[in-house]
DNA sequence: CACACATCTTGATACTTTTTTGATGTGATC
DNA sequence: GATCACATCAAAAAAGTATCAAGATGTGTG
């Protein structure tokens, strides 16, 4: 869920934000002033902030400033001062929008969007190495020693299990409630199974498991850096 | 210099907006209509477009969405129409500002400045290629073994969104949610026909698919560089 | 308006993969 | 040597997939 600070002074605005905000999936923070603003970025590193020009103490201008001294976050700017020279000003020390009061609710939150998607940094490759195992998760690729591996959509589930705690025990009961659902906690016989069939397929000798080791009488662990 | 089109039918405007922006700096290539407008991102490859939404030819935000299917590169909306719903489907169809007539010459060129300031340098794939598969993604053309191949609409937007995402496995869901649309997502027999249909006319041999592979129970994938 | 044409939707059927289930084997511990 | 926890194998059941083709819908044209 995406979180907005919106910093106003008056709190009928605030509300009015919060209220559409609330309604269209954002989780909400408030600051009534500048100092505040800055404080609450810090603290609470919301997604976006939402800055009106007007504030009691530093000028929105001045509050913008200073975020832009340490972060690159989408700030959206709304005023009534519609003049150019406010624009301009604003855009150029950094501000990614700029919206003339009054203005739709509608429209903020499309522009909202857009500078989520902004943001948005390129998806980095997540890739879990451990001896001749090779998992891009991202992909849904698992390789060992360079040759790709065919796994159901039950064993993948398990790996990607195992690699999301590696190193640590999982209990029986944790991988049954996880991959297969509550209901099916006492079903010991299908993870027998299913970890022989994943030994099959991505250990080098499946009768000397070196990647999955079973803890006897509580579980299985993925080792990294086999 | 950074480069622009301007995409307007009116020659006064254009010749408005290339006084401005030439004074600035900028070098500027110019489109009367949108299908002149695409080929052109697609030749010049400015690093921003301008884009009236009233043209004689497509819509604007049809050019629009038409670039959004192989570029992200900035986009921004000028318009008379100042209503909610047109700014709104502009921005959510991938504009990245929106701008209503009449506006001035120094708001534009901050918006410009942010604009440039968001581009992300992506690498953009004009042409994709895999094994015999090549696929223009500008001109929307697809050939196999140079031969070309006519797709359907439906086929052309499922293959662009495998090409999109192409190395990732797609689920089932996904692939329904942006082909037919959110109400559909339960529909997994659409994809049987349509991948079949698919396979048939850009495999080379559609009952050993080499381009499209079956992830059971999950999804389907594109492989690259096959 | 009626027509041909392309495309989308739907149903039937054969086929493949995956999951579930049961039977049996192994080794350690008491 | 009986018991326990774990491993392995393989068949049955279930779920998922491929393919063909007919019916429905929509499109532009004369």
């Amino acid at each position: 869920m995406p979180e907005v600070l919106i910093v106003d002074d008056e709190i009928q605005i605030r509300r009015f934000l919060r209220i559409g905000l609330e309604t269209n999936g954002y989780k909400v923070y408030e600051s009534p002033n500048g100092h505040d603003a800055i404080l609450k970025v810090a603290q609470r590193k919301p997604d976006l902030v939402i800055l009106d020009m007007e504030l009691p103490d530093l000028d929105g201008l001045e509050v913008l400033r200073r975020l832009r001294e340490w972060t690159r976050l989408p700030v959206i700017i709304l005023s009534v001062r519609a003049s150019d020279v406010d624009k301009v000003a604003a855009l150029d020390a950094g501000a990614d929008d700029y919206l003339t009061k009054p203005f739709s609710m509608d429209e903020l939150l499309a522009r909202l969007r857009v500078a989520q998607r902004h943001a948005q940094p390129l998806a980095e490759t997540q890739i879990f190495k451990s001896g001749p195992l090779q998992v891009d998760l991202s992909r849904r690729i698992v390789t060992v020693n360079d040759q790709t591996v065919k796994l159901t959509p039950t064993e993948y589930a398990l790996l990607r299990l195992l690699i999301q705690h590696h190193g640590k025990v999982l209990t029986h009961k944790q991988i049954l409630r996880e991959v297969w659902g509550p209901e099916y906690v006492n079903e010991t016989h299908y993870l027998r199974v299913y970890f022989a069939q994943l030994r099959q397929k991505i250990e080098d000798d499946p009768a000397l498991p070196r990647l999955i080791v079973t803890e006897a009488g509580v579980g299985y662990r993925l080792i990294d850096e086999g």
